[in-house]
DNA sequence: GTGGTCTAGACCACG
DNA sequence: GTGGTCTAGACCACA
């Protein structure tokens, strides 16, 4: 799995590192079980720094995404470990912002909608 | 309107104050022409600093929802000056993150987007 | 002559004021002798104090374009009257930055000085 | 590149940074991919505060002239980041007032177009 | 060490 | 009294 930095971007880097991972297992480009590069590794194919590969790490592993084993090193959780229904509670809060801003830019419920079916529809197969 | 800020949450205090004056638009709690406070009252009111909220005021007349009239201060602008319907190319990017987690955490699509329809319909009115 | 205020605009009211009517001279619509309203007149027209058009006419003054007669008030200067050379060099500092931007933004010389020949023909008649 | 403020000029201290840095980029004395000073290394050099040079490189950021690069700092955009065509028709109105009190201080269109020629030949090379 | 955020207090231009 | 500007000093997130 390619994973893609935007230097310029105002999201940091270990973001965009955990956001890619996180797209990734969730469009089965990474499977349960399938070991994730050594820190070292990856920080050195992507060109950034260790400590910030491990930041992203750390947190996917908080998240219940990864877990870090002695021997295989970060290993991608089964989905089940992942599930946390809490999760819908917390959705409103994030989506509430992005959603006025569009709603006062003029996109419509149904355009909306359309855009979320179709980042949806790339992970369900 | 009451603007309700969360000193322990992560997002910057003039990054709430712009969210929750866009949610005050899109709901219709803060109507086109209506002036909002001066600078120095909303501060005062929220218990945070002058420029903190001159910041936020700033953003927004820079993304087109406020104006400086020079006699009202600050007013909402009409929704016509706020339409910018290619702002529907960045929702992807935006929102893509969120839905990936949510996929994963085993939020289905018809979940999210009855999620995304509840939080619209408390602006459609 | 009618003049316009726009108060939402960042230029101040009175700069506005000075503009419109530097403008009005150039373009023959105020001729030579011709008295401004009185400054209570003036603003009361375009609603706005006046202290504003107070100071509005004193920098006309002071830049040699009225002078302000006993009697018949505020009148139009003779163009022999606001004649100043040494104006032109002011130009290059004032216009600089301006053509810096035009120029990063990919506006060629030929676009620019055409705009500026646009605007010194509804002059010269 | 030397960056000259003049403290008794009204055009605002940020202003006269914004205004220097693009005219750098217009003569290409600051070339693309050019990291500029750190906000505390700049304002050091010139003898100002730090917020007013970071408010310079926000609104150059904003206006496409430069990028946050995470290793880079500050650095100069491409000049096909700046294009904004649209921009040629804001220039009447900044110039009008310019070109109004031109004519009536009597400079004529060939000096002031020469005037304009001049500066613009400054940046082409 | 970088930019980003926040606070605090001051002065000014404007109306 | 309004927003705009500037200064000063502090802490934090990031890399």
């Amino acid at each position: 799995m390619i994973i893609k930095i935007d230097l310029q971007s105002e999201t940091p880097i270990y973001t965009q590192v955990v956001n890619q991972i996180i797209e990734g297992i969730a469009s089965k480009t990474l499977v349960e079980g399938e070991s994730l590069p050594s820190v070292r590794q990856l920080a050195e194919d992507i060109g950034i720094n260790m400590h910030t590969v491990n930041k992203a790490y750390s947190i996917l592993r908080r998240d219940g995404f990864v877990t870090i084993h002695r021997r295989k090193g970060v290993v991608v959780n089964e989905f089940s470990n992942m599930y946390n229904s809490s999760f819908i509670k917390e959705i409103p809060e994030i989506i509430k912002p992005v959603i006025a801003e569009a709603f006062c830019k003029g996109i419509t419920e149904k355009e909306f909608l359309n855009e979320c079916s179709k980042i949806y529809s790339t992970f369900k197969t």
